[in-house]
DNA sequence: CGGCGGGCAATG
DNA sequence: CATTGCCCGCCG
């Protein structure tokens, strides 16, 4: 079993991962082979990649503590991660204009992979998106990746929910381009925060069980201009577009205090 | 219309 | 593994 596990960590994440491989990822991996011994993790340690929070403040889960959530640092973005639901619970992103002027120039690498990082029980496989008429929705897009090791990273089924098809390439994308946009022109940093909201009783695919999420948010916060808003996208073929709700809003919807202590005006 | 960004599947 | 072709929606 543990030799199963080694094998796979080995096959599935080559060199995606140069020189950045923190601490805390390691103790995730040697955890992952001995679960068992693993203590309860805090809700959501991210020592290690702070960077990808406004303020290194990390979101506070105010009602239901997420099941077997899991920190993941990548080069360019921060997952919380269920074991569960075998999704993100959520992904943080901090982007500017010379990180989108340099993600501009990378090309997709289109190479999909399950996160070994994780134990084979709590994660998704690829086989479980095929053929189940969700598409790979990554949550940090791949558009947004600045260099070819965050662009191979974020291909991992950890940064990914089952999305509706068009649902995904239209009014999804068109959130994303926005978000992009917006940053484009912001005097500094943004601070984007995506992520799925799911119903008691959601939808499931593959072996493993992946989760379907109902609804969709993207949350942007710019510290400069002490502004947040949030998109919600329902997670439908026919939903579209409609006007950004308020951060308090937000947060009431999903449970979540993403922005703790932070002044929005 | 073409290009771009979101995907898919088949082929060696 | 990379390449190729394809679909979809949006936008200039």
């Amino acid at each position: 079993m543990q030799q199963t596990k080694s094998k796979a960590l080995i096959n599935s994440v080559p060199r995606l991962f140069s020189g950045r491989i923190t601490a805390l990822v390691f103790i995730l991996i040697s955890g992952a082979a001995q679960a068992k011994l693993l203590p309860t993790l805090p809700p959501a340690d991210f020592t290690q990649c702070k960077q990808f929070f406004a303020g290194g403040k990390v979101p506070v889960f105010q009602a239901r503590s997420p099941a077997k959530a899991r920190p993941l640092c990548y080069d360019a973005f921060a997952v919380l991660h269920s074991g569960t639901t075998r999704t993100p619970l959520y992904v943080a992103e901090r982007i500017n204009k010379s990180t989108l002027q340099d993600a501009a120039g990378e090309k997709r690498s289109n190479r999909f992979f399950a996160d070994a990082r994780l134990p084979a029980s709590e994660r998704a496989a690829l086989d479980d998106y095929k053929g189940s008429g969700y598409a790979r929705g990554h949550m940090a897009p791949a558009a947004n990746m600045a260099n070819p090791e965050a662009m191979a990273q974020s291909f991992s089924l950890a940064n990914m929910v089952p999305q509706a098809p068009r649902n995904n390439s239209g009014p999804w994308a068109g959130i994303e381009k926005a978000t992009r946009k917006y940053a484009m022109r912001a005097s500094g940093d943004v601070y984007v925060i995506t992520g799925p909201v799911f119903d008691e009783s959601a939808e499931v695919i593959g072996p493993n069980r992946v989760r379907v999420p109902r609804y969709l948010f993207k949350l942007v916060y710019d510290p400069v201009a002490q502004r947040a808003w949030a998109h919600w996208l329902e997670n439908t073929e026919q939903a579209r577009i409609g006007r950004p709700i308020e951060y308090a809003e937000l947060v009431r919807r999903t449970g979540i205090e993403f922005l703790p202590g932070l002044t929005i005006r």
